[in-house]
DNA sequence: GTGCTGACACAGG
DNA sequence: ACCTGTGCCAGCA
């Protein structure tokens, strides 16, 4: 099985609405866990299965590699691009998500 | 145990 | 916008 920091991480990834995204570092500090380089690392390694693309970095630009498709993604969400074009840049402004809330979450 | 690497963040040039 | 250096944490040879 997945180690339980893992089982978190795809957890608020998988509840990442469309049209939003939420950083590695913001992800980190949501778990108030390790820090963003494993939050990196678990995508890595299992972010197949949950909507990665609605991780980037804190500036906004997409894991390298992936920002084609990662890009694709936004169009189709409609999520607030600042760039439609590479370099790839999410409008963090207003696309950035706080997090799940512990109350609204089943 | 030691050292390198990595889908990061931040500051500086 | 780009590259470099430093700090952080975990996995792997």
């Amino acid at each position: 099985m997945l180690t339980d920091y893992a089982d978190r991480v795809l957890d608020v990834v998988d509840a990442i609405p469309a049209g939003r995204v939420m950083s590695y570092g913001d992800i980190a500090e949501y778990l108030a866990e390790g820090g963003p380089r494993q939050v990196g690392r678990v995508l890595a390694s299992y972010g197949a299965g949950v909507p990665w693309w609605r991780v980037i970095h804190a500036d906004g630009t997409p894991a390298p590699g992936h920002d084609l498709a990662a890009l694709a993604h936004y169009q189709e969400e409609g999520t607030p691009l600042r760039s439609a074009q590479p370099p790839v840049r999410v409008d963090m402004r207003h696309a950035r998500w706080p997090g799940p809330d512990p109350q609204q979450a089943s």
